[in-house]
DNA sequence: TTGTATAATGAATTTTTATTCATTATAATT
DNA sequence: AATTATAATGAATAAAAATTCATTATACAA
């Protein structure tokens, strides 16, 4: 008995995620898609139900996979100012070395697709990073006056502009650039 | 003999705006709009070529008046901070005034609809947000070390975010928070 | 008023896209 | 090596969406 290509589900996601870069989720049908990933359109639909079904696979396996890559490497135990810098860091990375994810997640997130669990799960996605951020005012490293959130965002909505720009060749991104970056929203955030 | 209702151009965008915020480009049918506008599909194509032709022209539209709407009311006759601070709650305000044509422009531009000429173009709207930031330094009111784009990435996101989670519900806006961070992003580009 | 050019309509048509399915190829099992 | 269950194919079909067009309604001009 022949047996389902696993790798054939990430082939036709990597496939799905570049064709949406370039063109958007309005811009994709099943057939560029199968010819994209080098398969038949029937194909497909051996692994998917149908276009609806692959689009939400495939938002949940990034949903999960990029959240987990924020955190990585961050622990209570080292000091907390590392762990920051570590976050920033790993959320500049991954914005740009899986930007075309990014650009999906946005997209899929208003689109006739997403679900309204899966609009409350990525809301819930947070939380890891606020705790981080609680974490410095408990230490006195963080300013109170300002609350969790709104540090969250401007830390955020900053990386998130640059990784763009930089992707996308408008704004050229070197190491001293970066550390640059980090300095300015260290030094927005900071007591 | 009956003339072409100009208003009517208006009302079609509008109920774009309202489909594509909801559901995408991506969910937009030219029946649903038709529906959603109160009239016939047919009438769509006296004031449109195509699907194609009426997204062009809302694009066309939208890119022109936002961008109007960010440099509203600054003069280099006044003093920079009030220019500058004008500016900022200039771009708060479109963000979430007009959410949804946000929502829309960002769509187009990764979409199979937008040409090279507008791309272009969009980059060339950013000019006067650079001289102001240029003419701040010259008055020695902005810190030199940190180039133009970067101090314009790190307010332009940090408002994009504020106003998108203000505008979803997710983090409510009053005007104590928006003097707290319009005084965050002061604060990190001053000298 | 009346005539007329054009706006408006929505069902019919065309085009595009999603999905199915009869057929072939292939990997695992005996 | 033969069997077999299922993967893979892509042309055929179904469904959805864009666009057209014959018909009707209406604003403007004479």
């Amino acid at each position: 008995m022949r047996m389902k290509d696993l790798n054939k589900i990430d082939l036709i996601f990597g496939a799905g995620l570049k064709l949406i870069t370039r063109e958007g989720i309005a811009g994709l049908t099943m057939s560029k898609l199968a010819k994209s990933a080098g398969i038949a359109t029937g194909t497909l639909y051996i692994y998917f139900r149908s276009k609806e079904d692959m689009l939400n696979s495939l938002y949940q396996k990034l949903n999960i996979e990029s959240n987990e890559r924020f955190m990585r490497g961050y622990s209570t135990e080292e000091p907390w100012y590392n762990g920051f810098r570590k976050v920033w860091f790993n959320y500049l990375k991954h914005r740009i070395e899986h930007f075309e994810e990014s650009v999906f997640l946005e997209q899929y997130y208003r689109s006739p697709f997403i679900t309204v669990a899966q609009k409350k799960m990525a809301e819930s996605m947070k939380a890891p990073v606020h705790q981080m951020i609680r974490r410095g005012k408990n230490e006195g490293l963080v300013r109170e006056d300002v609350d969790d959130e709104m540090l969250f965002l401007s830390m955020l909505g900053f990386i998130r502009e640059l990784a763009d720009e930089h992707v996308t060749g408008v704004y050229d991104l070197n190491e001293e650039r970066i550390e640059k970056a980090f300095s300015l929203s260290w030094g927005s955030i900071k007591v």
